[in-house]
DNA sequence: TGACTTTGTTAAATCGGTTTAGCAAAGCTA
DNA sequence: TAGCTTTGCTAAACCGATTTAACAAAGTCA
């Protein structure tokens, strides 16, 4: 039994599919077809239980009311939050989301953009990898609508949605300051990436403003595709040595966690021997024992305000108008791993 | 500037389009198109970056390459884990993915699928909400190619990939009674669902194999749509009375997170006051301190299987296969959180 | 009554591919 | 040289919708 069709309606009824198109579409009244007639295709088409062809209304119309979603990994629950946002708001204005894991690949992100652009979504929501400024550079020139998040390239004139990343370090860090830690260290990514810089730039601000000296040793630079035992090393070395800190600050969940789960193999006592500060507030920062003080994202934010954004884009065919570039505030959780 | 399309580059060379289409889908040899005009069109196709429009493609050949996601919230490590790695087995067939989150809605599922339906995707893979039978008959009925993964129907004779819930929570508390633990509670959710039926029943069993009596008072059972309150409320009355217990096992991750949320907060020391075990391995229970015993899931294996599962179906129209129903082992991993 | 509107409907083009059926020219056989 | 085969290519149908342009019939006006 096939899936009832256009056409198979307007057999039976012995009409053209014009009109059967017409008044399924809520034109029949625009378009002077009769009550009667209205009446009878639309009890037809429930009778047959009729559901339209998405793809051959995409092919004809040109939309396809999906928008394509390019994160580092689904699976981290960062992405993943922010999927659902996006997910949701999405839902609202009738898109569906189809979802790629670039791996913070350049190469990755570019295939599954080139693919996705070949008629599959109407615009794009992506977390751009580092070196993937041509690709971007290319949506912008085919006009295809897009929005940033969580990263920007500053050369391109892109609309984007990100947080103030220099403030949320500086504050961080800053707040360690205040709590009477002197040897603050911080634990990043070797990755290009603007927001990462800036986080380090923060970080180190506020020791300069606060007048405690930079020690790069102290700073920690993870390769970047990095394991967990990268960060191992960069745990144990903090614990130790000349250097040693007593608090430390992890530019993103996925290395604070790790470097929580280190922390504790070492049997390293938080925040008595080491104090935890980390960006982004996974669940795993609220049962850790003590709890992880946390620079959380707005994550609804950032999602409800990426679809709207993109769907203004995709809307209205006004010409270039001017790119929304938004920076919005992160929400600092303070909880006992950075208390003194 | 428009994309090129299959006749721009037919016009642009003076043939015919299906020459062209012939050619660039490796069909050339196959139907005695010369050499020379082969590599003519080749050539003109990268000259002017010609890509396949993929709806035009999916309407007349009736494949989309993009199977369907349906699973109760991406934004739950479990799933957006699962997802991920749904997503990775997918690409290596050249398939995409969509995901829906359907909250546990059946209503919410039932819209999706029947949305995703209308031409969207090829196939599904759903972790099917409670009272989400009667839709997932339909799609038997209709004929197409599905997957059930982390629950199951037992009256509907479906493929599934689940795992045996029964053995492994008759194993994590026969885990607890040998380690002395004697007053195990177990805090689960009020669903019909046959998975979390089973967690319980095996929980039961494993009391009664060993001659402990099931204490009715030391099952709490959240409500459907439960919120940390609720929680809360269990692990409060399991801490204190005269049905107090010394060992919980919790159903799920998404309980287990608020439930040693709710512990941590009421000051209990795990596992002195209370031991923990729970279903699921969330990076939560790593960096948990301590850290948490778990019942993990084969999550890789759940994915890349019920992928697999869903080529075959795809692929061959052989008519009616026996459905494969898969039922994996869990990975006890035995952490501080549980021992005596 | 003839011209003009309005009403109700439809044929056909279109989107961009794939696929079927077949045709013209050249080569080969007898 | 008639007839058959092979080679190389194409016209047209098709997938299932939307949309443009138009047409017949009925009603209105002068």
């Amino acid at each position: 039994m096939k899936k009832t069709s256009l056409n198979d309606i307007a057999v039976e009824l012995g009409v053209s599919k014009t009109l059967v198109s017409l008044v399924l579409n809520g034109k029949g009244r625009e378009h002077r077809i009769s009550e009667k007639v209205c009446k009878k295709v639309i009890a037809k088409a429930k009778e047959l239980n009729y559901q339209p062809n998405q793809i051959a209304k995409g092919l004809r119309t040109g939309k396809t009311n999906t928008i394509g979603l390019i994160i580092a990994d689904i699976a981290n629950p960062f992405f993943g939050k922010l999927g659902r946002e996006i997910e949701n708001e999405a839902s609202k204005h009738g898109y569906r989301v189809m979802f790629c894991s670039s791996d913070e690949k350049a190469e990755k992100s570019k295939q599954q953009i080139e693919v996705l652009q070949q008629g599959l979504v109407d615009g794009f929501i992506i977390s751009p990898p580092t070196g993937s400024e041509e690709q971007i550079l290319k949506l912008e020139e085919a006009k295809i609508p897009y929005v940033l998040v969580d990263r920007f390239f500053p050369e391109i004139d892109s609309n984007y949605i990100v947080v103030d990343n220099f403030l949320a370090a500086y504050d961080a860090t800053q707040h360690l300051i205040k709590e009477g830690y002197k040897k603050i260290a911080c634990v990043t990514i070797n990755d290009k990436l603007v927001n990462m810089s800036q986080r380090l730039e923060g970080y180190k601000k506020a020791l300069a403003d606060a007048n405690i000296e930079v020690a790069e040793s102290r700073i920690k630079t993870l390769p970047f595709s990095h394991e967990k035992d990268d960060v191992l090393l960069a745990v144990t070395e903090l614990a130790g040595g000349a250097e040693k800190a007593d608090a430390v600050l992890f530019t993103t969940s996925k290395v604070g966690v790790m470097g929580l789960e280190c922390i504790h193999s070492l049997g390293l006592q938080v925040p008595g021997n080491l104090a935890v500060v980390s960006f982004d507030d996974p669940d795993a920062y609220r049962i850790s024992n003590p709890p992880v003080t946390a620079i959380a994202q707005p994550l609804k934010e950032i999602g409800s305000r990426s679809v709207k954004i993109l769907m203004d884009l995709m809307n209205k065919r006004k010409g270039k108008k001017n790119p929304q570039q938004v920076m919005l505030k992160t929400n600092f959780v303070e909880r006992s791993s950075s208390k003194k």
